[in-house]
DNA sequence: GACAAGATTCGCT
DNA sequence: GCGAATCTTGTCG
């Protein structure tokens, strides 16, 4: 068992020092009586000022992103395509909006119950790989929107992994202009990751 | 109240 | 490599 992070931790002001931080945590759910948990191998870091990839750009506040305004430490769902969830942790204090978005985790606990979820058979690099599939995969839906990760239900732990991490550019925001081209996504180093792009 | 577009994925050409 | 699937959200009338 590892360490859980607390709301002290997803605080933190620098939201792309903390994407990167992330990279190496065990993301676990436990949703429907069954725990299933992976190692984040790819994040993404969204700025409420000043980056206008993320739905909260400049101080703009709607009913979907108004939980992004929270104080850092809860979870940000919401549906892409009309097929998709999305999952984000929301960081930084009250009205900052940053959040960072999980894009692939390594599955290590739970696998049969993924495998279910996602309606396969067989254990699969690309299992939980992709932010659609990843949520799908822990069972994660826009009923966790606005969970607090400091519950029992969903939440972080510090394994003490300190992995080789590298940054690349931002994928899918191309709407955002030169935002997209910021340095903001983070991947575990030698770890099969997401981008088909 | 209607309409366009999206932090994606999968299947077919 | 390209386009459909599919529905919530935000914007406009």
């Amino acid at each position: 068992m590892g360490l859980k992070l607390d709301a002290a931790y997803f605080q933190q002001s620098d939201v792309v020092a903390l994407a990167k931080d992330l990279i190496g945590k065990r993301l676990v759910s436990q949703i429907g009586n069954i725990r299933t948990s992976g190692l984040i191998t790819e994040t993404e870091a969204y700025r409420g000022w000043g980056d206008k990839a993320c739905h909260a750009h400049l101080q703009k506040k709607t009913q979907r992103t108004a939980v992004m305004y929270q104080p850092g430490g809860v979870a940000y769902v919401y549906l892409c395509y009309g097929i998709h969830h999305l999952f984000n942790i929301v960081t930084n204090v009250k009205d900052q909006a940053d959040a960072i978005l999980i894009r692939a985790i390594q599955p290590d606990a739970g696998i049969a119950a993924m495998l279910n979820r996602r309606a396969k058979k067989k254990a699969e690099p690309g299992l939980a790989a992709g932010p659609g599939n990843l949520t799908k995969a822990l069972g994660i839906t826009t009923k966790y929107y606005g969970h607090s990760l400091e519950g029992s239900l969903l939440f972080l732990e510090d394994i003490g992994l300190k992995p080789d991490v590298e940054s690349r550019t931002r994928i899918g925001i191309d709407y955002a202009g030169e935002d997209a081209l910021l340095p903001w996504r983070f991947v575990w180093k030698e770890k099969p990751c997401v981008s088909k792009k």
